[in-house]
DNA sequence: AACTACCTCAACCGCGATAGC
DNA sequence: AGCTATCGCGGTTGAGGTAGT
């Protein structure tokens, strides 16, 4: 039973606390977390503690805004996971999984609740298939002289080459990947064998296939495609997250 | 300048899973 | 097998900051 004391506090930590709680870790490791803050006489719980080092005081934990290619991260692993904020974490280097839970409940359920429509709905996930993730999307352009997004809908296997109703959106960026975005880069950027994401033929009335291409001043052209629905994104062949 | 509304995010809580005795 | 301690997760809250009026 996690120890309940009077003595226990609760509320912000002081610059001493963090300062204890890391020289602590420094020592042992993280694990044993009520050992560990008993040891440099810290009056915090266990599970406080590891919350305080998990989402505060890691060091290679990300600080700042949630970028736009993270956004559109956490709308496609959600789609995948659901709100198992870790999972989705995992694939967020720096992020913990308090950011990603946050974002969600500050920016998609604020949308949702605009839109005046639930979280889970058809509609909402046809906003964020169809206008959100691409306008995410067509932010997500390396260092490139011009770019397009097509949004095909009513992908059937039979029209997959007529490309009907097709949108453009044309966009660039001039500064894109930065050091600290490659890793993020590197996993949308896989997308490019965006033909490994499973989908389920029998119903691919509302499949859709975003399709993402550039190419750069030495004229490399680069081609980005994924495939979804309304109701799900299944990225079940992809290891890329695995 | 003062007030209000809104936003961000750190921190708490409850609960279930797991490990160890 | 049953009990206790610990861990980890998701949901929620609220203090502090910021923008708008």
């Amino acid at each position: 039973m996690e120890q309940v004391s009077m003595e226990m506090k609760k509320g912000p930590w002081s610059p001493d606390e963090d300062s204890k709680l890391i020289h602590s870790i420094s020592l042992f490791g993280q694990g044993r977390w009520n050992s560990l803050a008993h040891v440099v006489g810290l009056k915090r719980s266990g599970k406080s503690c590891r919350l305080r080092w998990l989402n505060y005081l890691q060091p290679n934990l990300r600080r700042g805004k949630i970028t736009p290619q993270e956004q559109l991260l956490i709308l496609l692993l959600h789609f995948r996971f659901g709100n198992r904020w870790s999972k989705i974490a995992e694939n967020l280097p720096g992020r913990s999984d308090n950011d990603v839970k946050n974002y969600w409940r500050t920016k998609v359920q604020k949308h949702a609740k605009e839109l005046h429509c639930e979280i889970n709905s058809q509609q909402f996930r046809h906003f964020l298939l169809y206008q959100w993730m691409p306008s995410l999307l067509a932010q997500q352009i390396p260092t490139s002289s011009s770019s397009e997004l097509i949004v095909t809908e009513n992908y059937s296997p039979n029209n997959i080459n007529t490309c009907p109703n097709v949108n453009v959106i044309s966009s660039s960026m001039d500064s894109f990947v930065t050091e600290d975005d490659s890793n993020i880069w590197n996993n949308l950027s896989s997308f490019e064998d965006g033909i490994n994401i499973s989908h389920d033929f029998s119903t691919p009335s509302d499949m859709t296939l975003y399709n993402y291409s550039s190419h750069d001043e030495d004229d490399q052209y680069y081609c980005h495609n994924y495939w979804a629905s309304a109701e799900m994104l299944s990225l079940d062949e992809m290891d890329l997250w695995l």
